[in-house]
DNA sequence: GCCTAAGCTGACACATCGTCAGATCTCGAG
DNA sequence: CTCGAGATCTGACGATGTGTCAGCTTAGGC
């Protein structure tokens, strides 16, 4: 229902009437619309696991790591091509201050920023370069930027912008922020 | 109202108690809730203009680019922080497929995205490069992630990650992205 | 076939929506 | 100052949605 009607206008009755029973029984397993998202927030959630695992496995080094890095970016675009609706909502949520989603949107890209941390702080301890730049902060940059750039791919074509270039554009920027090499 | 009410619960009888008048009288001034915000986020637009300046009238060049790209970054921080509330609504109404919610949000971040491409292709131009990477989607993912990175300020630091290390490593991202250089 | 516990729902009191007819206000002409 | 046209506001209302509860239905063990 999330595909077809905007959030603010899922009401009870409807979701009772999809599910062909009254809104009394929906009480019965849930106390608001928000808990029912939540729960496939969660499912979602699990799905998710999938993306550190790309990290953590793939290689990084010379051209390896930008086939691993592109790789991943395909990976968020296929993964937030699927759960756009729920993807969203959990956004609105989080900012809104919600806990529960909050957490749940924690531990989607928790997982997805601590296996980049540890990339990230690889190369530096192999480089020894002075560590001026925070692994932490440059992982969490380079997820925010596979979140919203997933999020907002189709809004991009709308403006002349082919999802292969975002793709091959951000795999680079993720080269460069992991490995801090050029290529 | 959207500081500390959920965008769901705000309902025109509460904005028209807030306004000491009565629900018939807002349906005078807006078909819904939506419409309502819509100026809202307009008024936020006119002010967005600040942000293509600083790209256009800066340094990019050297230090000073990088100390460009970091005001840059602030000022999305600080532009962020003051329309969060109103910001969050646009994005969730432009994912929706609200056309109304995504002409504002192109009207605002494409004017960014525009002087951010141009400075790219200068550079790309400067360095005769092999055009591989268009500036475009450069600009555009950097771009993303200024906005996603802005947006989720608070939740990084509930991480434990410093807004100024998530600063200063998006400073390095769009710096290395824009001149393709390493400084 | 009976009994129990789990699950479902009709019905209800209350809130909000969106509309319209008519009330009220404003302001310039006479 | 008075009047009236046009602009603006609002009470009232039918329609729709919310959240709760008591009572009904059903499944399955005995």
């Amino acid at each position: 229902m999330l595909r077809t009607t905007s959030y603010r206008d899922v009401k009870v009755i409807d979701i009772a009437r999809e599910a062909g029973t009254s809104p009394a029984t929906f009480y019965q397993y849930f106390p608001d619309v928000e808990a029912a998202i939540l729960v496939l927030a969660e499912q979602m959630a699990q799905d998710g696991h999938r993306l550190p695992v790309l990290i953590r496995e793939g290689m990084w080094r010379g051209k390896a790591g930008l086939a691993t890095a592109t790789e991943l970016c395909q990976a968020f675009f296929d993964f937030w091509e699927e759960y756009r609706s729920i993807l969203r909502v959990m956004d609105l949520a989080t900012e809104e201050g919600d806990r529960r989603f909050h957490q749940i949107r924690t531990r989607l890209l928790n997982e997805v920023n601590v296996a980049l941390t540890e990339t990230i702080s690889q190369f530096q301890d192999a480089s020894r370069s002075p560590r001026t730049i925070e692994p932490t902060a440059t992982a969490a940059v380079l997820v925010s930027m596979l979140a919203h750039v997933a999020a907002h791919q189709y809004g991009f074509e709308f403006w002349g912008i082919r999802t292969k270039d975002l793709r091959d554009s951000m795999a680079r920027q993720i080269y460069w922020g992991v490995t801090g090499q050029k290529l």
